[in-house]
DNA sequence: GAGTCATTCGTTG
DNA sequence: CAACGAATGACTC
């Protein structure tokens, strides 16, 4: 925190807008490209892959269109999405598996 | 249900 | 200025 990361503007807006999530609820890349005006989810989880505020920044909300927590691309990381999921269910999300339960119930969209 | 393909965006040197 | 990489999304069979 008292460190100053390089944040450039970009991340700083993903990171406003995914502060807009309330606690118990989740959001989609696509909702978050959306509600930035992008049309590239994949630019959100580059974003989110450097996340300089992990604790600050809920990333672990944010969760693929298809429910799934989604996580990295690679699979050295597979303990990592599960302590996600494992905060995700700590704060009031029900997940089945590696999936979300009724995530959809639960989803948060910048529908203005 | 599963696998594959395509596009775009941002970052950095 | 250019090139690379990336936590996806969507489509089709």
């Amino acid at each position: 925190m008292s460190t100053v990361p390089s944040v450039t503007p970009f991340q700083s807006r993903v990171y406003t807008l995914l502060s807009t999530v309330p606690k118990g609820r989740i959001t989609t890349y696509a909702e978050l490209a959306k509600g930035l005006g992008i049309h590239s989810p994949r630019a959100i989880g580059q974003a989110l892959k450097k996340n300089p505020y992990a604790p600050t920044v809920p990333c672990h909300r944010v969760i693929s269109s298809d429910g799934t927590i989604g996580g990295f691309m690679g699979k050295r990381d597979g303990l990592e999405i599960k302590k996600k999921m494992n905060l995700l269910v700590s704060e009031g999300v029900v997940i089945d598996g590696t999936r979300i339960r009724d995530f959809k119930t639960i989803l948060f969209t910048f529908s203005k």
